[in-house]
DNA sequence: TTGATATATATAGCCAGGCTATGTATAGTG
DNA sequence: CACTATACATAGCCTGGCTATATATATCAA
């Protein structure tokens, strides 16, 4: 399983990550710039999950608490999310995708996927479901990924 | 072709960016921070191209030209790089990495690698193909939009 | 060869995103 | 009701990103 071809698994990931890392600029280049990764990061968490406290909102995009404090800052000021009063925990407000923030954040998928149309719609068919296949895959482990390294010493007793 | 179903190539490409973004998050949480995205990007196309000038590499990196500067300074201040005259022109030097920059970046991959494992050594070998298949077909194309943003406004006389 | 223009990089100056360390306010608990 | 734990905010620093602009070298024409 895992020690038959130790080095395989380890280059794939190797070569997914470089790509990854070239789409992801290309993708600010494509979009104009507009605004930052980070912020798009953030606001699709919220669009996927729905009004989320601040801390959980850090975890799930990756970032340390007091960056996604700035963050949060930044997308409040320019409307895209507000802090919604929890009730149950006053130390706590929730995070929400405005109208306006969903509405950027549709235009901006918009906007990047139209831009590069042009490098990648010769793909037949069956190559787009390939991606999307592999797309899949790489999802949910990605997630596994971030979730592990957010509570990474897991407690032998438990 | 193209016009066939005009939202599934956007759609891929959004969920592309979508994902890679998150990837290239997550690799950077797992290598342990100590170096940048940008960084590990300058590296990888030195690598892969050569001692290349500092323009082009800005180009291949998909950054603007300050920035490389910036990036490519503090990577000779770390001996990750050397700057090595260009005797056809004074105006020029071509970066090219250093012994140490490789053994750095060889082993950074491997330290991304090595801590995404446990979240991805559950693929079996035909899903492995299928995200190799996919990769084939993206790197490419990620390239291509890299130049035609480079180099968008072609002369119509040429 | 010299002046004009083009090209390659550097510099300046700004802002966002990233971190650690630490402060503050609310929750929860003996 | 004091005490610890938790959730977030603040402070301060660095890098990466940009535009605008300066500088140095090439190149070409007269």
């Amino acid at each position: 399983m895992s020690t038959d071809q130790p080095d395989t698994v380890r280059a794939l990931i190797a070569d997914l990550v470089q790509a990854g890392g070239r789409l992801t600029r290309l993708a600010r280049r494509a979009s104009g710039d507009e605004t930052t990764a980070a912020t798009w990061r953030t606001l699709s968490v919220l669009q996927s999950s729905g009004p989320t406290r601040l801390g959980e909102l850090a975890q799930a995009s990756g970032v340390a608490q007091p960056t996604m404090t700035k963050i949060v800052a930044g997308l409040v000021e320019r409307g895209r999310v507000e802090r919604v009063a929890d009730e149950t925990d006053h130390r706590v407000s929730l995070i929400a995708l405005t109208g306006t923030g969903h509405a950027v954040l549709n235009q901006w998928r918009a906007r990047v996927a139209e831009a590069l149309v042009p490098a990648f719609d010769d793909l037949t068919p069956e190559q787009m479901d390939t991606i999307r296949a592999a797309l899949e895959l790489i999802r949910p482990r990605i997630a596994r990924g971030h979730q592990e390294l957010t509570a990474p010493i897991r407690k032998v007793i438990d």
